[in-house]
DNA sequence: GTCTATAAGCAGATAGAC
DNA sequence: GTCTATCTGCTTATAGAC
């Protein structure tokens, strides 16, 4: 009944005989690249500690069983796949600047981490219990960001816009949707595309490349009044 | 050794007294709906059987192994997600039509089946051997519907129309990609957005009407010279 | 073609030594 | 904390009766 994880840390070795980071942390690495990878039912405990150099049996020693790992690594995915672009968004710049900004910094940050939109997909799909976990990551940005429900904020700055006569009016959620939509979708589809518009690796880049000038004109075009 | 499917059919019952259907189909159907809610990793023959109301052994009569199963339902989704759109983007009606009418059928086909896309995205991530399969259901679509290379149709168009001023010029995979984003996004990630919009399934029925008559504007606008 | 029964192989989880 | 060894249960897959 021991519950060591994120109680105090053992005296523990720093740069020690092991590879990088305590054994907790390299587990929860390891178990981040192999979920993402296999998905939540097809990892294997296995793969994760042989990833992390350690025995199967302290995974369970750190995480009790497989179902709470998985819920720690969906926990750290979904907050790195909004913490970022939410802090953009309940910024209080102008949304044009915003938009590039988004842009930018989500096509980047997804080239780096390209499992990680299907990931959280098929995730909430099979088990739409997450999306309470879902909800936890959220708060924590909230929290962290010090910006209180930046749709609101948003909101409010599209529909002051839009009566400036700065954009043509649109359903807040409707521009949400859209940018984040034109965003991630192509990482999420990346293989899908890569098969249908016959791309290699370094065509899929260049695509990407093309994107970040293409997409915030396309998408302030769509705004014209 | 011996290969019963798609051969000429056993002298069966219609209508007879198992449910619809003969049972490879019944098994199929079974499959399909157990796939795509659970993952190809976490669905289990078991339930495939019971929801065909056969036995288990019956599965591996018809489809030999789970592996196989899984293949020819994903290849029946897939085909299923581009057959229509692509006849509509291969034919010779006028672009503004065109993205009018996908997006009406997509969000409509989407409605009724949403777990297609995210079943389809997780698949290729897991599966990355699955793109051949996935051509095989593009090329069948092709040959069913007349249009071979229904991109390089739309391509042409797309140049024609900037050229003659209609649109603003855009790389037509940039413009098929935007399309399909706006329009698949949003049910793969469904529950996601559900969770940060606050919506039930009431809430995202109104959000998907809205986006109805709100996406082939803001599309159009966007490709405003 | 369809079933029952069973084999064979893993994967998750625990016990206990160090 | 970390390991080795083992147990238990589930899942795919096959054998064989009808």
């Amino acid at each position: 009944m021991v519950k060591p994880s994120s109680k105090r840390r053992p005296a523990a070795k720093r740069a020690g005989p092991d590879r990088d980071g305590d054994a907790e942390q390299r587990i929860l690495d390891a178990a981040h690249s192999v979920f993402v990878r296999r998905g939540t039912a097809g990892a294997r405990m296995q793969e994760i500690a042989e990833e992390a150099h350690v025995n199967k049996a302290l995974l369970h020693y750190y995480f009790r069983n497989k179902n709470r790992l998985a819920e720690a690594v969906f926990r750290r995915v979904a907050a790195g796949l909004f913490a970022r672009v939410g802090a953009i968004l309940g910024s209080d710049e102008p949304l044009e600047h915003k938009i590039e900004r988004v842009v930018a910094l989500y096509l980047d940050q997804l080239s780096a981490t390209p499992y990680a939109p299907g990931y959280v997909i098929s995730e909430l799909n099979q088990h739409p219990e997450r999306s309470g976990q879902l909800l936890d990551a959220v708060r924590q940005i909230r929290d962290q960001t010090g910006s209180p429900n930046f749709l609101a904020a948003l909101a409010a700055q599209i529909q002051a816009s839009a009566r400036a006569g700065d954009i043509r009016p649109i359903a807040p959620e409707q521009f949400i949707v859209n940018l984040v939509s034109l965003c991630v979708f192509p990482f999420a589809a990346r293989p899908l595309l890569c098969t249908i518009l016959q791309l290699d690796d370094k065509g899929f880049q260049r695509f990407i490349a093309q994107r970040k000038t293409t997409l915030p004109r396309f998408f302030l075009g769509a705004l014209r009044p």
